[in-house]
DNA sequence: TAAACGACCGCTATAATACC
DNA sequence: GGTATTATAGCGGTCGTTTA
């Protein structure tokens, strides 16, 4: 690749284009005319030596090059804009504002007093509203207002959104303080017997994809619970003999728990932060973004 | 230092193509 | 045929480089 011919501003039209898959409409985002970024296109094509969006019945189709290229380039400008914003002018002690903030309940339950106590100590005027999340209207959400930033498995979040990766979650069994079943390296065999309880989010299921797995070798685990929401979980089992895989978080600080591995390996999932591009240069969210990040830390 | 030159970029106008 | 969309031609302005 010839880089004197690199152009960062060929990297945004390529962005927007990726965006709108539509060179007429990617033209009036850029304030451009249309033949000034079919030009571009056709620069970037050179550059890349690639056709990157061949004319499809309405507007553009990506080539897998430039699918491919899509997150490393938006990664890219992404550092080159926060290099070019960190120090634009932001005080937290003098600022001013509500941010709506949606996670599920297990999250507001593990993060959010974190939040709001960091929000207290160094920006007592920012207030947060906890909203549950909706993944089917978080797009809309987030670009008319109703939420400036999500949290959730950013691999689930609508692939125009931003999303940046906070930390990895396990998932762990729990049971009462002196269950006397619950113990570390129990076999498949005790494990599938104890009385479970399963979480599903929308509600009523029986089979998660935990018990796929056990399928898979030749198990099935004895749930007799299931409950839509991860926070009356460890209420449950403090009251009882059930059991239950919980996200690792929501058992830090939990005296009342007898806390184990599952002997099946059971697949965690990643938490982050989703925003859409409406927030994404303002200083103060950019702040509160980083905030969270650094409490994740 | 200033003029000349050339490369580059974006513009308007328009051609080509596909769809309704 | 009208509309939507992309691509190209030709033109003018801007900017960096070269040269006197």
């Amino acid at each position: 690749m010839d880089t004197k011919k690199l152009d960062l501003n060929l990297l945004v039209t390529f962005e927007v284009l990726m965006e709108e898959k539509n060179v007429s409409k990617a033209a009036a985002r850029l304030h451009l005319s249309q033949p000034a970024v079919s030009t571009q296109l056709s620069r970037l094509r050179d550059l890349f030596n690639d056709q990157l969006l061949i004319p499809a019945r309405r507007g553009m189709i990506p080539t897998a090059k430039a699918l491919e290229l899509t997150l490393p380039l938006r990664l890219a400008l992404d550092q080159v804009r926060d290099t070019l914003t960190t120090h634009q002018n932001f005080e937290p002690q003098q600022a001013d504002l509500t941010v709506m903030l949606a996670c599920t309940d297990y999250l507001q339950s593990v993060i959010g007093l974190s939040i709001i106590e960091t929000l207290r100590r160094q920006a007592p005027n920012v207030k947060v509203g906890l909203r549950s999340l909706e993944p089917a209207r978080l797009e809309a959400q987030l670009a008319n207002g109703e939420v400036d930033l999500a949290l959730m498995t950013p691999e689930a979040a609508p692939p125009a959104l931003r999303t940046r990766h906070l930390y990895d979650e396990v998932y762990v069994l729990i049971g009462r303080k002196g269950h006397p079943q619950l113990v570390d390296d129990m076999s498949l065999e005790d494990y599938v017997r104890l009385e479970h309880i399963v979480v599903s989010l929308d509600g009523g299921k029986f089979l998660t994809p935990h018990d796929q797995a056990l399928k898979a070798l030749g198990y099935s685990r004895n749930v007799v619970l299931s409950v839509a929401t991860f926070l009356i979980v460890p209420e449950l089992v403090t009251q009882s003999n059930f059991v239950a895989l919980v996200p690792k978080r929501m058992t830090l600080g939990r005296t009342d728990l007898t806390v184990v591995s599952s002997p099946v390996t059971s697949t965690g999932f990643s938490v982050g932060m989703v925003w859409h591009e409406r927030t994404h240069g303002h200083s103060a969210h950019r702040w509160v973004r980083e905030m969270i990040s650094h409490i994740m830390l």
